[in-house]
DNA sequence: GTCTATAAATCGATAGAC
DNA sequence: GTCTATCGATTTATAGAC
């Protein structure tokens, strides 16, 4: 029963804190989503900075299993880089109306003045991985790609929920998947 | 002297939601900076709200100028398209800190759910001159590559904010300008 | 072990003093 | 016209009841 709770909690932190942002969102949203009674938050977690800790690693926990799955589906690095692309875009509606979940949480923390924000991991995680699939395909120059993919992703996605247009995401799709065919 | 101190009021303003974001900024926060009594904001701005919407149109305002200025500086397409690049680039320190000013407002405004962002004038404006000068340049794709530019540079902005690291940025901009050279 | 009642602090906003 | 004192509503967090 711990367990239910805590992750339906976790559940509702994760969907607020996309729909909502991190400083919007208030623990008594939390528990309300979570039909957890109000205040009864802090039995489960610390304090509301280990909620956004916790919904960090969801998310890099999420993305580690995409990746996996995506290497287990296709053997050819190109036909890897072109499925991750195709999973951003399958998320185009969502992100048109909420924004990136990876990237706004990243674009939130990274002004707090810490020397390294606790969110850059969900950034370093898909462009280690898609640097190692440049690296497999003969690039020297593989992490620069990578940093390119991942940056014309999140712009997109930035662009898409800003206008409310989930087709930039489309066309970014399929300028990036054109781009990896022609390497 | 009412004119000054609103001054100074908006420039506390775009300094905080910048560093610090438009939700964790207090009215209080914008008073200290800007030298004003503590409360004294609602004698200059009706809501909070006011004071960001302010801060949108002086950013608009502002990059309204930057273009300008740019036209005058130089007469083709391609050298004032890699000079706004170049302005993007030269804040490369300022953005690694605290994010570009521009992104971080529409990535943090862009998640309440209003029909339209208010602070989407601050893409679209950047975008449609770029779509100007790709047109000028003959290109039919023009509205997409501008979309595609902006969305490049926004993204490398939010890794380079997201990994405390300026170096994105400049190579971003390289790849960047010699995509503008080889049209 | 789980949750309620409440504290402590803070924020946006206002009424009215000067 | 300008600003101070303060209100009311929230929010995070805790102490202790059940």
């Amino acid at each position: 029963m711990r367990q239910g709770k805590r992750e339906r909690l976790l559940g509702a932190a994760i969907e607020l804190l996309h729909q909502e942002g991190v400083e919007r969102t208030t623990l008594a949203d939390i528990a309300h989503r979570a039909e957890v009674p109000a205040g009864g938050v802090y039995y489960y977690f610390k304090t509301k900075d280990d909620v956004v800790t916790a919904v960090i690693d969801a998310h890099a926990a999420q993305v580690r299993a995409n990746l996996t799955e995506i290497e287990s589906r296709h053997d050819s690095p190109k036909a890897r880089l072109k499925a991750l692309v195709e999973q951003f875009a399958s998320q185009r509606e969502l992100i048109a109306e909420f924004g990136c979940p990876l990237g706004t949480i990243c674009s939130e923390l990274g002004n707090r003045h810490l020397e390294t924000s606790p969110a850059a991991v969900l950034m370093r995680l898909p462009i280690a991985w898609m640097g190692e699939q440049y690296r497999a395909l003969g690039r020297d120059d593989a992490e620069e790609l990578a940093l390119e993919l991942m940056a014309a992703y999140e712009g997109s996605a930035l662009l898409a929920n800003t206008m409310r247009d989930p087709s930039i995401l489309t066309n970014a799709a399929r300028r990036i998947t054109r781009g990896i065919d022609a390497l």
